[in-house]
DNA sequence: GTGAAAGCGCTAACAG
DNA sequence: CTGTTAGCGCTTTCAC
């Protein structure tokens, strides 16, 4: 038999359907004689449970869906870290589903994802409309990490990259740097210039003449505005003949698995973290079960794991 | 209404639930007349079909599991991106599951994607024993990528490391170079050991007297064994002084996002390639219906990307 | 073409 | 405690 049912196992077990049911949810009042006999009677014919039966007639899945924008980032796998922990320690189990990268595939995976009528959704990253996503949160309950959304019916925990400028620019000045530039390979965002200006006028510096690292300027720092850009940043310090952090120091914002083994100092929202507090609203939002709750917004600060990039100047 | 159903559809538009399943399938058998009013019933509606249901009813989901042994892993990130093209080309949908890492999270997420009665499962990477995948097997197509199983009715598609190693030796010593070591962070492994020597034997190079590469020996190539490995290496030669290409050469085993940014020249499994062919796989063997084929067993060459870190030698 | 009827495998009242 | 009775939302014969 490629896949006994629930029948199945009640006529080995000589019981009814109801008997079994109850046994394979783990129900207490069943008798410890008849409850061995169904869990014999499973275990020989290789019984498992059809989810899809299961979610149909019960209503609910004990199943959440994760929409990652893009598998390729890998902030979604340390976010996903804390998603998954925090869903297994609240028994429900995950159901991932990719963007792709492009909206148009992350609107249809999560057309998907909605069809599949699961208990809830979880958006890492989104990149498509806010509209959508209030839309989605319509038929089901959803909360949205790394992107905020401000509706009433959406959770969402986010990173704060202001801060994390600001931190890495406070531990630089800390550190005896009073020249500071910015790295940015996707230049001509004009946000990460305006934050780094920001970061430098809390810190009580006054921005060089030009915002940018350049080789040969007068920097003793250097903040690298995303995890390419460190690595790039890494390369061109040492390309031009630099030491680090005897001559320059490295900060990057983000935190890739690379940074930590090539001891590279970062300041980046806790990724994981940021997972484990999404799955927690969603879960009570599901938990809630409807109460058209006011949408929850978390903002989790940066940490800064300082690693081998950086030093205190001594001029 | 949180969720039409078809016969809400039907009632709305006044036809039989039946006509209102036909017309979401597309059927070609329904008059034009009706089709539009039952289209335009459902819009008004905003129905989606409940996948759960009709799974439960067809006896196929029109979708596959996809097992990740590693979200972590950047590799897995591109052969989602074959896996998924090939799928969407075929008009199947993906529902991932991650392994987190460790056998006992892929063993546990692994059944539930079986108790999910999909289609098909493809397991990427997978760490757990070949026995259990065997076993899995049993009950559904199932195909793996990126690690050999030996088993009738498992299709399996890997990439070749020793070729890997191998081109990346010929490709050094068509440059000229006669003196390469080799460089591996995850030491201690005899098989990069192993296969890093045969590839010299091949190439009609006799191994130095250590074969790991040391600062201050006598190498003008190195090759890393891994994206790790390779980032360590790139710093390594660096700080040791060494001028990359100029006086030494090196090459990657493996295609981590940082090697192309950082024009570091690589040579690895074409991985979307890889996941495109398993993915084709396990779609025939879902077509084939249960026709108890014989596993199909693929090996894909690997690929040279040759970018900025190699050169010819120049006495 | 179209509608009625019978399930898919399971859960959830409800009587015994 | 146990078995019976209805469905969950959809597909699928099979007559009309």
């Amino acid at each position: 038999m490629a896949h006994p049912t629930l029948e199945d196992v009640a006529a080995r077990a000589g019981v009814s359907r109801a008997l079994v049911s109850l046994v394979m949810r783990g129900s207490p009042k069943v008798g410890k004689e008849r409850r061995e006999a169904v869990l014999k009677a499973a275990d020989e014919l290789g019984y498992r449970p059809n989810i899809m039966a299961r979610g149909l007639a019960a209503g609910r899945t004990g199943m959440a869906g994760v929409l990652a924008a893009d598998l390729h980032d890998p902030l979604f796998a340390s976010v996903h870290d804390g998603l998954a922990d925090e869903a297994a320690r609240r028994g429900v189990r995950l159901l991932l589903a990719s963007g792709g990268g492009r909206p148009a595939r992350e609107r249809a995976a999560l057309g998907e994802l909605l069809d599949l009528r699961l208990d809830g959704l979880l958006l890492a990253g989104p990149r498509i409309a806010a509209a959508e996503i209030e839309r989605a949160a319509a038929g089901c309950p959803v909360a949205v990490v790394g992107r905020p959304v401000r509706s009433s019916r959406v959770d969402c925990v986010t990173g704060d990259d202001a801060a994390a400028m600001a931190r890495a620019v406070t531990r630089l000045v800390e550190l005896g740097h009073r020249r500071i530039a910015c790295m940015d390979l996707g230049s001509g965002r004009p946000r990460v210039q305006q934050v780094f200006k920001a970061a430098l006028a809390e810190a009580g510096l006054a921005p060089d003449q030009d915002v940018l690292w350049r080789p040969g300027g007068a920097a003793t720092a250097v903040v690298a505005a995303g995890d390419a850009t460190g690595t790039a940043a890494l390369t061109t310090l040492h390309r031009a003949g630099l030491d680090v952090p005897g001559e320059v120091s490295l900060v990057v914002l983000g935190d890739a698995p690379g940074a930590e083994v090539n001891g590279v100092t970062t300041v980046a929202a806790p990724a994981a973290e940021l997972g484990r507090l999404a799955m927690a609203a969603l879960l009570d939002r599901i938990g809630d079960g409807g109460a058209a709750r006011e949408g929850r917004r978390v903002t989790v600060p940066p940490v800064l794991a300082e690693r081998a990039t950086t030093g205190a100047i001594t001029p």
